[in-house]
DNA sequence: GGAGTTTGTAACGCGTCGTGACAAACTACG
DNA sequence: CGTAGTTTGTCACGACGCGTTACAAACTCC
């Protein structure tokens, strides 16, 4: 029951607190109020404070949220404390700027494999971690049970590539391609649009 | 007020079917109904036709939705017909990735230019576009009336880079670095971020 | 000790969305 | 030509989520 308190919105504005948590953490700041939340989230302040108290008395009066600890409720909530593994596929140059950039890492998302086909990238590292060739992911698949992927691959291969991950037992597949990717309902895809969320800031801000 | 008919919720919804209809055009279909819309954005189907008749009648009963038309329907109605110039500030890996592909020209953003400071990278060509020095955007922007700038800069100066924005005169910014950027009221900071969206997508199959 | 700040929480009302239902227009197939 | 199937367009109802207002309690700062 208490899963069913948080709807669709509530996890969504949950969602977005992390991220201005997160980056406010990184700017060195330790303590925020619910009113320094609204003005980067535009969700009304009472509204935030009665998502986090729903939950517990995470603020002090008169100060505000313990950023560390906040973020470390929030994730509690969202039950997606700890580190995930996910495995990268694609190592152009997205694929690059994703696997040396800390976005990931800073939510609890470990790289754990990054699979290309480009015989003068497979063999080659970024940061710690080498690029194996794409024909290894079905042997490792099942073994290290990577539940989500992250495609940074050209769209015309995508859907073999998403095909693959169902196989190998994937659940989540972030899609940075410009596919339409069709898969069984048990898994969920997530395509990256920035393009639309660009227009969507557009117009707000012609009206 | 034809313009306050739109609210929030239905500019989001439309700008979902957006991505929808092109990613569905660039699959090489042609038609397409709210039941097939719906399976790729999760949006209830009498939804769908609710946000899309309020506007007209777009759609052929027993058939669907003619996709090029409708596309066009929707940017007239988000008031974002045409193209729109943005500038790129960043060369590195990721902001070779935003050229080259073409996730913001298919919604009508035209790159116009590239920054960066890097001595090896300005003069070169990405595509077409040479890379320019950052020092040249001061002079620029006044002339160009850039209103969208993209950020794939590291996130230690994208502070700096975004009140020279500011001073610019550019009104909406892309922040893809994971800086807290600080702006004035009436810029737009839209801040990607891939690994929150991931927790949120991450929660709901955990559920 | 008093002024100012911020959380936690309750109550009210509007608006949005999901649901169910159905007529009208179109296709397909005998 | 006609019938079955599909899909849009549209209405009405109900539930629920959210913004708003309000205020006590806890904390800081001077």
């Amino acid at each position: 029951m208490a899963s069913d308190r948080l709807t669709l919105g509530v996890a969504a504005r949950l969602s977005r607190y992390l991220q201005v948590l997160t980056q406010a953490r990184k700017m060195g700041k330790s303590s925020i109020s619910s009113q320094a939340i609204s003005e980067y989230t535009g969700v009304n302040p009472t509204q935030i404070r009665r998502d986090l108290s729903g939950f517990g008395k995470f603020g002090k009066r008169g100060v505000g949220y313990d950023i560390d600890s906040l973020i470390e409720q929030i994730r509690k909530i969202l039950r997606t404390a700890g580190t995930h593994n996910i495995a990268l596929f694609g190592a152009g140059n997205l694929g690059q700027a994703i696997a040396s950039s800390s976005v990931f890492g800073d939510h609890g998302f470990q790289i754990s494999a990054i699979f290309d086909v480009a015989p003068e990238r497979v063999g080659q590292r970024i940061g710690e971690l080498p690029i194996r060739h794409y024909d290894e992911f079905a042997g490792i698949a099942a073994d290290e049970g990577i539940m989500v992927g992250v495609l940074a691959v050209p769209g015309d291969v995508a859907q073999r590539v998403a095909d693959d991950l169902v196989a190998g037992g994937v659940k989540i597949i972030f899609n940075y391609s410009d596919a339409l990717l069709s898969v069984p309902s048990d898994v969920t895809v997530h395509t990256s649009s920035p393009a639309v969320e660009l227009l969507y800031a557009l117009y707000f801000y012609l009206s």
